[in-house]
DNA sequence: CTCATTTACGTGCGCCGCGCACATATCGTC
DNA sequence: GACGATATGTGCGCGGCGCACGTAAATGAG
């Protein structure tokens, strides 16, 4: 019986992931892990390459490539970090924009797919996600993960903000 | 309202996703679209290289690469189709065996997932998702892209094995 | 039957995203 | 001030994919 669910639940998150990938290329033009980078760095607090890195689940350099590109397209700007090896990496006007219209996209894919159920129906996969969310993440840095792609200005109980504040300082 | 709702469903559609890339690649050591082929070729249909690339949702030459990829592992063999121009995609023993292990390994990272719920809970998830899944693809192509790396052995009722029949026969 | 069109495969070529191994600069510590 | 830890950047190559093109077989119109 959970076998079922998890599969159900394999398929819809495929067909979710599949449209949000697809939204993030029609914008950016870019695939693999570069428009989370976008949205990530976009929470603005100067992060660091290394840490991104971690979000995203990348190597050292394909990190360091990545913001490349960003930087080659004027989405980002490196500036220089607390310490001197370190960089913090901060969204140009036009990588503002082009996050705005990503999260846009984002959820403009995702809406018609909730839009057969009921409202009371919806009201109770809320709760479900939010209690699936919950207990998912083992750490911080999963947590920060999973949400890689979220929208903040939606999702004001997101656990995200606050868990990346705390990750971005402790490290 | 129901932006909020579709942001979790967002997250949790990406920490979905993630677990299954993960899985199929630790027992594929491939990634892409790779691992879905072989879910695919594996319903045994003799399936033709046009219609795995429209499911996969390919272009043809990105798709006859795929399949040399998967014949150089040993993975898959070209048959010849009814037509004498259309080729007959088949798993040999080593990829419906890999197959197999791809099947039970992605199960095996979503279950920890649906492990905090409660029987009711679970009960009411499952009727959820059939219902978004009910919905949500347009057509019988798209029902047969979200299911790309479904368990038929564990979805009895998944739409997918009729779907990809008519789909099969139809073209 | 002939010939143009469509369908299905395959190939040459190059780009993008990424990892490995390595080099370099800075910080913290003893 | 010497040494390990931390953070960034580079040379190089691989895997996955698309574009343009070429070819063979089925289809349809005359």
């Amino acid at each position: 019986m959970i076998d079922g669910t998890a599969n159900l639940l394999g398929a819809l998150g495929l067909a979710v992931a599949d449209r949000i990938h697809q939204a993030a290329r029609d914008v950016l033009n870019r695939s693999g892990e570069t428009p989370a980078a976008v949205i990530v760095i976009g929470y603005g607090q100067g992060l660091s390459n290394d840490n991104l890195r971690r979000i995203l689940d990348l190597s050292h350099p394909g990190s360091v490539r990545l913001v490349d590109r960003l930087v080659a397209d004027g989405l980002v700007e490196r500036r220089k970090g607390k310490d001197r090896r370190a960089v913090a990496l901060v969204l140009t006007a036009k990588g503002e924009a082009m996050r705005e219209r990503m999260l846009e996209g984002r959820l403009a894919s995702l809406r018609p797919l909730l839009a057969p159920l009921t409202s009371p129906q919806l009201a109770s996969l809320d709760e479900l996600l939010k209690e699936l969310l919950r207990s998912v993440p083992e750490s911080d840095l999963e947590r920060c993960r999973i949400c890689r792609m979220c929208d903040d200005q939606v999702c004001s109980e997101c656990p995200i903000p606050a868990a990346f504040k705390t990750s971005d300082d402790a490290k």
